[in-house]
DNA sequence: TGGTTCACG
DNA sequence: ACGTACGTGAACCAG
């Protein structure tokens, strides 16, 4: 068989790729903010089209320097002139781009004086004359020219995956031209982009029909004379000497002199594990993915035995037992389910061990009553490292089983580390720090199709994986914690908070179903009649819940005024629908039909649902380890969303009750944490004095940005105008944001906050300096250094980079009073236990926290909570704290 | 699965 | 010129 010979335009292509996936620019950046578009079309290019190729030699050729320096820079000095530069987003890449073709296994190749076409072009004759069928690959139509029966050049057609095959026969069938003539037709027409002309007025159109008759333009010239006078004759002959320039800027050279014979350019295949590495670098998990793939299916060899650590997993039995006592003073342990909701799902199997005596595992919960494993367990003297602390404990919990000297967690550490593609799976989290096992999907499945295998020993097996993936992650996992300076997060706030959130799940919350459902009759009653009413005004049925329905009912069957439209039609938002109640009274019904609607399916069904029938409890999950700003979340179901700011939904609430009798539910909340935490972390000394006076801050504001004296009265709406200008500081303050909040203009808000920057100056520079520490380091910091990273800060798009901006302003604020509020969970739970209180913390609600307690503990509670609360951490302004009780949620008000 | 809406801080 | 307030979760529709 012929051998091949591959020779590829590296920047023509490059420079394809970088644009084909331009629109992706600021999405698609790496962990260390390079910019990796070009760089992901380019692999697609080389994985689609050059590895299946297998050729025999080949190489990438690139220009060195910009084109300015070889012979045709100096033949016509504007060469080239006149290109914009290019960006820098794509500059960075180029190295990787070099490193990507060598892990690929193609020669990289670059000359001073020459240009990447003429290296192709000479490379592709000696392939030729040494008998080897020839393929080049480019972006540049200019390339064609070097066609012949054993070259043949592939030009991109769409991306870089989409090629045209560009032969003599092709090239005539097109153009009616040889290959040779290209050159020609150059030398007519000139080129725009290397920018140099050929003859004036002369385009493809008149090129190809000159040179249909006298097929160069040395024939052309010779036979001028007899040509037909015109305009165009004129043309040539006053442009004659630029034509030939044209052509020999033109020409590629095929006999440039290469200091790298043809037999040193094999083509040596992937490198599979460094292409990994470099992957990784990348963060190019498609990629990453698609070689594991192939590792596991044996199609290509290697990763395992580099990669996955080999474990060593006996099956524990009730006659082995005795082996772990062996183990010693530092093990990991897991406990595996079959899902996420750790309160119920079914256990999988156990794993307890560590690299030095072995890891030992079974199926047989059980066994972890005996008293070899539960002496473990219970002793706090033996350091654990696990993945996702309150889960285990919980799932000890469940067993009877005291966890006890949980040390490292690698989820936390994770978390901590970094909160973006947090996806709480240790597989994904562990390829962070280079250690690779199988994820959960791959052994169990994914989604309807989960399942664990009947396989004993590949459960085990992953199970000990999980095991020894823990004990190799907790030296660098740790190690990276201290670098950030976050081992007092990690050990102070985040660890202990595990212990205190599982107890308050575990607890849960007692719920009224009784009442719950008699509110639900209720409401089912009402939505009918609302329903029936938006029918009849509509003249037909449809589906309410529907906005698209909706939308062409009320825009264009009832043709209502559009006010905004979403990206899939008319919106029909609350803000929209409000403004056009007067219009119509079925859009009044609507809204009414949404609110009841909502409380219906989500708060009376939704509850219901999730009520543990042996308890008549709701068992929620904090999330510790998802909001990127160190809050907590809540699922299954989110109790920090309980509705409140209507009555009508704040009576759902009365069916959240003590859990024994004759207690009642108690709740306190920081008052104005947020503007607290900016008052301290700004510095501003003005806002500072304001709640050191324990002013209303809302008003305080108000007199300073309407310019009133003290004490002056504050009415409603400037109040409440400063509240909104409080809240978008925080948020991170645009004059559009403002404008569209307040119903006001934007030369209006611009005022107002221009006004509140001089009133609070040292806030204004807090502002500035965040952003541009952001812009330096990358991340922002909360007070307990919480981190957070915002690579799109660098971006060129407006939108994300403002939005990172604002971001910049806001996480260290919310991510600073989630800090607080934790801190005083922890010392709130140690606080009851000293001083023996039975009252129990149940949740969170990021500013507030609710307890269940007997009566007469009522007023010992409120008191020490309160202390605690505003005492959790020292700021330069007080913290203030409200407390509320009564028999029900609702009544804790 | 993504989009829309709406509940909370 | 660009065109958004910060952080969440659940229900529902439509493709």
């Amino acid at each position: 068989m012929t051998k091949k010979l591959l020779l590829i335009d590296g920047n023509s292509l490059a420079f394809r790729a970088f644009y084909a996936m331009y629109q992706q620019l600021d999405r698609m950046i790496s962990h260390n903010g390079l910019h990796t578009n070009a760089l992901v079309a380019f692999n697609n290019f080389l994985d689609q089209i050059v590895d299946p190729m297998q050729p025999d030699l080949a190489l990438v050729a690139w220009d060195a320097g910009s084109g300015k320096d070889t012979y045709r820079g100096q033949l016509f000095p504007e060469y080239k002139d006149g290109r914009s530069k290019t960006p820098s987003e794509f500059k960075e890449q180029f190295p990787y781009l070099r490193e990507m073709v060598a892990l690929h296994g193609l020669r990289n190749y670059e000359k001073i004086g020459l240009e990447a076409d003429d290296i192709i072009g000479t490379y592709s004759r000696m392939g030729e004359a040494a008998g080897y069928s020839v393929t080049i690959i480019t972006g540049d139509q200019d390339l064609i020219q070097l066609a012949t029966d054993n070259i043949t050049v592939n030009v991109t057609k769409k991306g870089v995956t989409e090629l045209e095959r560009y032969t003599p026969a092709y090239i005539m069938e097109k153009y009616g031209l040889t290959p040779q003539q290209i050159i020609e037709k150059k030398a007519l027409t000139g080129d725009t982009s290397d920018n140099y002309p050929g003859v004036t007025k002369v385009g493809e159109k008149t090129a190809l029909k000159l040179l249909a008759e006298y097929e160069n333009i040395d024939n052309l010239y010779a036979n001028i004379e007899d040509m037909k006078k015109s305009k165009m004759k004129e043309n040539l002959i006053n442009d004659r000497e630029s034509a030939f320039r044209a052509r020999k800027l033109a020409t590629i050279s095929t006999d440039a002199t290469l200091d790298l014979p043809l037999q040193e350019i094999e083509y040596r295949g992937i490198d599979y594990d460094k292409l990994v590495l470099f992957y990784q670098d990348l963060d190019f998990k498609q990629q990453l993915a698609k070689i594991k793939a192939l590792r596991k299916s044996g199609q290509i060899a290697g990763g395992d035995e580099q990669n996955e650590t080999q474990v060593h997993v006996v099956t524990l039995t009730d006659t082995n037992l005795r082996a772990v006592t062996m183990l010693g003073k530092k093990v990991a342990v897991h406990i595996e389910t079959t899902g996420d909701n750790y309160h119920i799902d079914e256990m999988i199997g156990f794993v307890i061990g560590n690299p030095e005596v072995g890891y030992y595992a079974s199926r047989d919960m059980t066994l972890l009553q005996t008293t070899e494993l539960k002496s473990i367990i219970e002793d706090e003297n033996v350091v654990k490292n696990v993945f996702n602390v309150k889960a285990q404990l919980i799932l000890f919990k469940r067993l009877g089983l005291q966890l006890k000297g949980t040390y490292f967690d690698f989820l936390l550490a994770a978390y901590l580390l970094d909160t973006t593609d947090n996806d709480n799976e240790l597989s994904t989290l562990a390829q962070r720090f280079d250690v690779y096992m199988s994820s959960d999907d791959e052994i169990y499945g994914k989604g309807a199709k989960f399942a664990v295998p009947d396989d004993e020993g590949r459960v085990l097996m992953h199970l000990a994986h999980k095991a020894d993936t823990l004990m190799q992650l907790e030296l660098p996992a740790l190690a990276a914690l201290k670098a950030h300076e976050q081992m007092h997060l990690y050990t102070e706030i985040e660890l202990p908070l595990a212990h205190v959130l599982a107890d308050m799940e575990y607890q849960g919350i007692r719920i009224n179903q009784t009442r719950l459902y008699d509110m639900g009759v209720d409401l089912q009653g009402r939505i009918h009649t609302i329903e029936d009413a938006i029918y009849i005004e509509a003249g037909e049925k449809f589906n309410i819940n529907s906005p698209k329905q909706l939308g062409i009912l009320l825009f264009e069957k009832m043709g209502l005024p559009v006010i905004k439209k979403t990206k899939t039609g008319y919106s029909t938002a609350v803000d929209v629908l409000e403004k056009l109640a007067s219009q119509a009274p079925i859009v009044d019904h609507i809204l009414q039909y949404r609110q009841l609607a909502k409380l219906k399916s989500t708060y009376i069904d939704g509850m219901l649902s999730v009520v543990y029938p042996q308890d008549s409890k709701i068992h929620t999950r904090f999330l510790q380890t998802l909001t990127q700003t160190g809050r907590l979340s809540s699922v299954d179901p989110n109790l920090q969303n309980i509705p409140m700011r209507t009555e009508e939904g704040r009576l759902i609430r009365k069916a959240f009750v003590p859990s024994e009798p004759n207690w009642q539910i108690f709740g306190a909340d920081y008052s104005q944490i947020e503007l607290r935490v900016l008052a301290h972390i700004t510095g501003d000394k003005n806002m500072q004095k304001a709640f050191l006076n324990g002013e209303d801050i809302h008003a305080e504001t108000a007199r300073a940005v309407f310019g009133l004296a003290d004490d002056t009265p504050v009415d409603a709406n400037m109040r409440r105008t400063a509240k909104a200008v409080n809240f978008g500081i925080v948020y991170g303050i645009s004059d559009f944001g403002l404008a569209n909040n307040l119903g006001i203009s934007r030369a209006e808000a611009k005022q107002f906050i221009d006004t509140y920057f001089k009133e609070f100056p040292q806030i204004h520079e807090w502002m500035d300096k965040i952003k541009q520490s952001a812009h330096e380091l990358g991340f922002v910091e909360t007070i307990a250094k919480r981190r957070r990273y915002l690579p799109n800060i660098q971006s060129k798009n407006f939108n994300l980079r403002s939005f990172a901006e604002r971001t910049a302003m806001n996480s260290p604020i919310q991510g600073s009073a989630a800090d607080i509020i934790k801190i005083a969970m922890i010392k709130v739970n140690s606080a009851l236990k000293e001083n023996n209180l039975q009252a129990r913390m149940l949740l969170q609600v990021h500013d507030e926290l609710i307890f269940e307690a007997p009566s007469n503990e009522i007023s010992e509670l409120s008191e020490l909570v309160t202390s605690v609360m505003d005492s959790a951490v020292s700021l330069d302004v007080p913290m203030k704290v409200d407390n509320h009780y009564g028999d029900t949620w609702y009544d804790a008000k």
